[in-house]
DNA sequence: CGATTTTGACCCGCGC
DNA sequence: GCGCGGGTCAAAATCG
C-alpha cells in the first residue's frame, strides 16, 4: 500500500531520515525545503472523506512486537523482499514560538520524552488521542536557535478536526439557512 | 475517577 | 556480537 491511495498525502522534498539528523536541524530555515506547498487546511481536514479501512495508514508504528500493524510491516516487508523498511510520510514545521505544544486543533497525548544529543532540550513525542487514529508528531526545539520549535508530523489523520468543526459547522448551518432567503439584500 | 503526563526500562536498527 | 541512540511502553504520579 502506497501514498497514493489517501488524497491529502504530503511527500516532503527531502530525505525523510534527514529528518532525525541533527544536520536537518541545524539547517537555516528554508520553507521551500519543506512546508512550502502543503497545504495546512487539508492537514487539518484529515483524508476521513475517503472512508474504508484504506485510510488507516498501515505502518505507523514503528515497533513490531504485539501489534498487528508491526506484523503487516514485516510481512510487507517479506513480500516484497524491500531492503528499506516503509517510512510514513513525514512534515515538518519550524516555528518561532516561545510555546513548545503549539496547537493545531488535534488533541494529542504524550506518550515519552527523550533528551536530544547537543540539545539542553528535549523531543516530546505525541500520539492523536482519537482511538482510530495514530498519527504522531514530535515536538522539539533546535539546538541553534531555540527560539524556533520544530513539529514534526507522522502520518495522516482519519478523522475531522473538533476545533475545526466546531467552527465551521455553525457557519455552514447559517448559510443554510440564508440560502432559503435568495432574495435577502446583501450587506 | 478517568485522562494525561512523567520517566526509567525496554526494544530494535545500525555502525563498528 | 556489542554498544549506542532513537523511539516506545507502561507503571506510577499528577491533573481536572
Amino acid at each position: 500500500m502506497e501514498g497514493e491511495n489517501f488524497p491529502y498525502l504530503f511527500e516532503p522534498s527531502f530525505p525523510l531520515a534527514s529528518l532525525n539528523s541533527p544536520s536537518f536541524l541545524d539547517q537555516p530555515m528554508n520553507n521551500s525545503q519543506y512546508a512550502s506547498d502543503f497545504d495546512l487546511a487539508n492537514m487539518l481536514s484529515g483524508s476521513m472523506v475517503n472512508g474504508g479501512e484504506n485510510t488507516v495508514f498501515p505502518s505507523l508504528s514503528t515497533n513490531s512486537r504485539n501489534t498487528n500493524e508491526g506484523e503487516n510491516v514485516n510481512k510487507n516487508k517479506a513480500k516484497s523482499g524491500r531492503k528499506k523498511k516503509y517510512i510514513p510520510p513525514r512534515v515538518a514545521f519550524h516555528t518561532r514560538s516561545a510555546e513548545d505544544i503549539l496547537d493545531d486543533g488535534y488533541k494529542w497525548r504524550k506518550y515519552g520524552q527523550k533528551a536530544v544529543k547537543n540539545s539542553a532540550h528535549p523531543r516530546s513525542y505525541y500520539r492523536c488521542t482519537h482511538h482510530t487514529c495514530n498519527v504522531k508528531k514530535q515536538i522539539q526545539r533546535l539546538a541553534k536557535d531555540t527560539s524556533i520549535v520544530v513539529t514534526t508530523y507522522e502520518g495522516i489523520h482519519n478523522h475531522p478536526c473538533e476545533k475545526l468543526m466546531e467552527t465551521l459547522i455553525p457557519l455552514v448551518k447559517q448559510l443554510q439557512f440564508l440560502s432559503k432567503f435568495p432574495n435577502l439584500p446583501s450587506c
